[in-house]
DNA sequence: GAGCAAGGATAGTGCCACTATCTTTCTATG
DNA sequence: CATAGAAAGATAGTGGCACTATCCTTGCTC
């Protein structure tokens, strides 16, 4: 099919599909001629994709791009490209300088949680993991906020989500080609965070309900 | 304190303070004279949940003021305040047009949540949250890219996460005085999210580690 | 072979979160 | 008392981002 046939079926502007292709998120189709290029239904899905993530998922086109090509780059294996994709989903948040005393707090705070996850819980996870990072980031803003978070509310939570995780990882060992699963991964860690983010706040509104009927 | 004094402690620039205030986020302080105005702790409070819910958060400055003002606005209760406060947390998703077909399909994704959630699991929640339709966009996202999603899976969600949700409304609900209550919705509500998420991610890698155990 | 639509390149647009500058006002100091 | 200097406030500017409008070339069709 044509780029404006592209944009037809998906929705998308074909000014927006250029620019897409410009980016390096999408493929460019099989030059024909040079007022023609062919493109295929894969191209159609990696572009439903990519207006997920980016809508869905809040991506930025730069850090959509970034995910996509890693997790297609054939230098790494099936489980690497697995961990790549999601150690390069946002967010990414960066330590604070070391010899600042909100340095030290910090990394005090991000020994404890790894501690409590590895040691704890027995979680095999890695010392570099970006999502340590971000979790460190938020407890100690809550920190300052006055909002001691227990390590025992932590646990809690640790131990709420472990089957979700396991139940999301079955789905995507479903999918035997490379290719499917590294979607399936991105696709799973990416655009469950709206249905998890969602169906807590509506188990919220529903336990406020039951605290304080309404008249 | 001055403004200058403002900053400092906070590390925001004088001239983002000055951009938070133009734009009705942060209260102005007490004019002393036209070269003196007069800030005190709660401004500081204040000021740090502003650059919690723009950082941590990801809100917008226009949804964090929106956010700010309703839950301060004395013409609601304490219930419809919390209530408020939650509805207009982003993200905010709108339904497709009624007449086209993904908008029949949307329609009826949203109907059998709403009677998963409220016949099912007995669930009270409003009609309109928009929770509801940014679970129903997620899904239809899901859906489209073909990863259907069984709606007994997403009763292993929301199980998962009504415990959650119950410690968080305890925790709310120890703070008597209304503004304290309120700011603390927020704060839980919007910084407890990347705590959730890094926390699933973690989980997968652990998991991900036990089914394919690195070399 | 004239018209026209598709592709590709390039420059422009609108929004957002600041940020730099300018002016006014006050106060501390010689 | 004069004046330097600093704080407030107003206003205009900046840089990044996600598009988007325009222009030009090319080649198919009639």
């Amino acid at each position: 099919m044509q780029l404006s046939e592209l944009s037809r079926r998906s929705g998308v502007s074909a000014a927006s599909i250029k620019y897409y292709l410009r980016e390096g998120l999408l493929p460019p189709g099989v030059t024909v001629s040079a007022r023609k290029a062919e493109y295929d239904e894969d191209h159609l899905r990696r572009l439903r994709l990519i207006r997920a993530l980016l809508t869905v998922g809040g991506m930025s086109v730069a850090q959509a791009r970034d995910v996509l090509a890693a997790s297609h780059d054939p230098a790494f294996d099936r489980h690497t490209r697995l961990g790549v994709a999601q150690y390069l989903l946002p967010p990414h948040v960066t330590a604070p300088p070391e010899d600042t005393p909100e340095g030290a707090t910090w990394r005090e705070r991000r020994g404890e949680v790894l501690t409590l996850l590895r040691d704890d819980l027995g979680w095999q996870i890695h010392d570099g993991a970006p999502a340590l990072d971000a979790l460190t980031e938020a407890l100690t803003t809550l920190d300052s906020l006055g909002y001691a978070t227990a390590t025992a509310s932590l646990r809690d939570y640790a131990v709420a989500l472990r089957p979700i995780a396991e139940k999301e990882l079955a789905i995507v060992d479903e999918h035997p080609a490379i290719d499917e699963a590294i979607e399936a991964v991105v696709a799973h860690t990416v655009l469950y965070e709206p249905v998890l983010l969602s169906l807590r706040r509506l188990a919220h509104e529903d336990v406020s309900a039951r605290l304080h009927p309404p008249a």
